[in-house]
Order: C-alpha cells, then structure tokens, then sequence
DNA sequence: CCGCTATAGTTGCAGATGAAACTAAATCTC
DNA sequence: GAGATTTAGTTTCATCTGCAACTATAGCGG
C-alpha cells in the first residue's frame, strides 16, 4: 500500500494516545483550578487527602498502590499537607520505618469540603455522557490500561 | 441525604478525572519511551515533527492549534529539532514575524520513521477495543472536551 | 508619517517532576 | 547474631513546565 518513499497518511486527531492526553489535560486542569482556589490544593495533595480520608491510617506506600503515583510524589505531597496540619504522621509501632497518615482536625474539615465538590464535578461531566455512555468510557479505559500494561512487554516492530 | 458529620462515600476509582488521569499517563509513558528509545524525541517533540510532516509550511501559530500545545511548548521543540537538524526556519516572506517551519532532509528520514510506529501503537490499542469501542471512547472524549468548556464558564457549587 | 495596539515568537523565573542516590529500619542467611 | 539484602521514605539533581515579561514586526487611526 504504500511504496518506499511514501509515507502514509496520518491524522493526529485520530491518534488515540494524543486524544486521550488533550482531554485529560483538559479536565484535569479545570479540576485543578477549582481545588486550588478553594483551599489551596494541588492534585497530588488532593489525591492523597481523598484516599486518607477513605482508609486512614495507611502508609504512603499503601496511598501510592491507591493513586498510581510514585513514592516521591506522594512523599512531597505528604510532606505539604503535615506542614499545613491537615494530615498526621506517626511512626507504626510494630515497623519503624513506616509511618501511618491520618487526617488531622482541619484535614477532616477540608476532606468533608472536597468530597461533594468531586462529585459535583463528576456528576456535570458524565452529565454529558448517558449512563451507556459512561460505563462503556470507564471500560475502554480499563481495557486500555490492560493493553498498555502488554505493549510494555512486547515492543511493537 | 447526609447529616451534618457525615461525608458521603468516595471511590477514587470511580472517579473520571482520576481514570482518566492514569489510563492517559500510562499510555503516554509508554509511548514515550519508545521515541524517546528510538530517535530521542520527547512527547511535544513528536508531535510537532508529526504536524509539519504533514502539514508543511507552517508557522509555530498554526503548530499550536494542530496539536493543542501552549506557543512555549512549541517554541521550545522546535528550537530542539531546528538545533538537531530536523525541522528548517525560515522567514515569512510578507510576514516578518512568521518563521515558517518544514522538514530538513534529516526530518523527513524521522518523519517517515515515526508515522508507522504510531500506527503501530495505535493499533495495538485499538486492537484491545473493538471497533465500537474505539469511535465509543472517541465519541465520549469529544463530549467530555465540550462540557469541560462549558464548566471553566459555569463554576458548580 | 507617528504613535498605539495587536500578534509571533523567545526568554527568565519559579515551581513541579522523575530517576537515582541516600538513610534508616527490618529481614534474611549462614 | 554479624553482615548482606530488602523495604519505607526522603533528598538531590537535572530537566520540564507555565506564566509573565520581553523583542520585533505588523497594522490601525488620525
């Protein structure tokens, strides 16, 4: 189909790693911009306040398996939040090298705040989808993230 | 629904903006390793390379809008692929202020090297979806696109 | 024409990021 | 039970990023 010297037609709207990466960005900003307004958080400070919440006490390695992200970004993350009170920090006295997060007085409050707004802002985007729509998007991305998970395995070409 | 004290139940995993984050992070990685493996382009690298292969001549204006990037982010890559030798600059004719990009003989051998293995990976990951799958999930980037322009304009809550 | 505003693109700066090195504590091995 | 290995978490460093300031050119109004 296509002769040595011609290169084959090719449309980035249609690639599927540039779509899927413009409007994540997309969303992830405007989430963002809400929670920094609002108290000052960034992502990965609201992440990790999400899963505290929901499974405190746990250690940072425990809340990096829950967020996908790695050590180093939940460390800062952690670091920030203990500094501004809002989680807590002690040693786990069984394993002195791991230490249990929880939520302090003004973490509880912040956490009760961001819960509705995240299902707000849940609510409005699948509003644009039809609940078919939905579950058919969060199964694509799983399967993706299956694939993905292959394709490192078994370079193509 | 709920009473003062009570924060109502939270699954990050069920969170969209959250999926998509990590599904989208993960695809990128992977994908970016592999450019970065094999011609030592960065994700905003490739992109541009990709949109003048196709589209040139063009100006650093017009890059930004094929490929959603900020004019920084483009003005940077292009100073890399210019050092590299990839991409040529050259003034507007009746527009000083326009630098007109196009391939360099180096870049076009690139260009038709990067366009295969994005059709690769794009298979691949489609192949994980079927054919309805994949113009579903598409189908539901552009409406979640669209309503995330209207939220940056109508604040929730 | 002259100054005012707008546009193309670059650069400086301050904060975010990830890989790898590091510290401290636990666990395994002989 | 002393040394080697592993694991939890932090720090360092080099890079990337975006905002805002900047330069250069164009176009507009009088």
């Amino acid at each position: 189909m296509t002769s040595p010297e011609t290169t084959p037609a090719f449309d980035l709207e249609d690639f599927l790693p540039y779509r899927l990466s413009v409007v994540t960005n997309r969303v992830s900003r405007a989430f963002a911009s809400r929670y920094e307004a609002a108290w000052g958080l960034s992502i990965p400070e609201w992440r990790v306040l999400a899963v505290v919440g929901a499974f405190a006490p746990l250690s940072a390695a425990a809340v990096c398996e829950r967020t996908a992200m790695d050590k180093v970004k939940v460390s800062r993350a952690v670091a920030r939040l203990v500094r501004r009170g809002l989680l807590t920090r002690r040693r786990d006295a069984g394993d002195h090298r791991v230490r249990l997060l929880a939520l302090g007085d003004e973490g509880r409050r912040v956490y009760a705040g961001i819960v509705p707004l995240a299902l707000a802002i849940d609510a409005a985007l699948t509003g644009a989808l039809s609940q078919r729509e939905r579950s058919g998007l969060l199964q694509a991305l799983d399967k993706l993230d299956a694939c993905v998970a292959d394709l490192d395995d078994t370079p193509p070409a």
